[in-house]
DNA sequence: CTTGACCTTCCAATCATTGGAACTCCTATC
DNA sequence: GATAGGAGTTCCAATGATTGGAAGGTCAAG
């Protein structure tokens, strides 16, 4: 099998594959005598391993440890759930930024008109953080020094 | 005002103030006869104004529409306020992404016994999507498409 | 033998930010 | 006035993960 056909089989792209060799991600394809990479169905199934821990989010780096746990026998459940929890507390941690903001953002929309004239919470808000803020006069958001 | 005093003034450090000088983002500081930046209260404005911006999480490119609009004051509020609604759609849509992805990893961490053996739900989830899923076939963190 | 699809490598761009090197400048102290 | 240091200047590079292109070699079919 040859490279496009392991991308094809994999979900990953041809140039993303050939990457994730460079990096030591995964390891180094067989050669053809003209260069040609080639790829065994074993080879596809650390790639798929791979495209979905990519898609769960984890990064290259923790995708490395899960790979060398997954081809561990001896490796202990307790090793890939920590980095899966690790994982899982890092998202929530982002969902919660990523959540106040949206809710500031919607606040500060809800209180602009969206009309023809200039007037604007939004803008108010940018120049001036937390003195546009719409729920309360003086004891909103008090964060600075 | 030198860079440094303006970098403390706006939360924005010198090396990013003058990478956004560079893009155009905010306008070319005037220089004092040896080269050195000046800059006045004005200008800390616009870095305070652009700081809470990324704050808020808006690209660079759309703070330069929004830094335009606060500029002008024929702008309509109408503007102003799609933009933010984008922002506030695409967070939507990220947080929902990460939602699925963080709640999947947990039900796989919560089926992962965590202890010295080697059997992982988790592992078995990244080798083969689905077939290690608890609650049903169906549940899946399909986001993309 | 030519065409076109596919492979190869290398270099560059993305986005926003940070880091370092090499150099100049300002301020303060001796 | 010499000198030390801190802070300014420019330019180049790295981050993380991925994508893009250029320039060239290879394979299969017609």
């Amino acid at each position: 099998m040859n490279i496009g056909q392991a991308a094809k089989a994999s979900g990953i792209n041809a140039k993303l594959i050939r990457y994730y060799e460079s990096i030591g991600l995964i390891p180094e394809a067989d050669r053809t005598a003209s260069g040609y990479r080639v790829y065994t169905t074993e080879d596809v199934n650390i790639l798929r391993f791979v495209k979905r821990a990519r898609t769960l989010g984890f990064s290259i780096e923790r995708i490395e440890q899960l790979v060398g746990l997954w081809r561990d026998r001896n490796r202990s459940s307790a090793e890939v759930k920590a980095i899966a929890l690790k994982h899982v507390t890092e998202l929530e941690t982002k969902i919660a930024e990523m959540r106040a903001i949206s809710d500031t953002l919607q606040e500060l929309a809800d209180a602009c008109h969206g009309d023809h004239r200039p007037n604007c919470p939004i803008l108010r808000d940018l120049e001036n953080p937390g003195a546009a803020c719409v729920k309360g006069p003086s004891h909103s958001t008090e964060v600075a020094a």
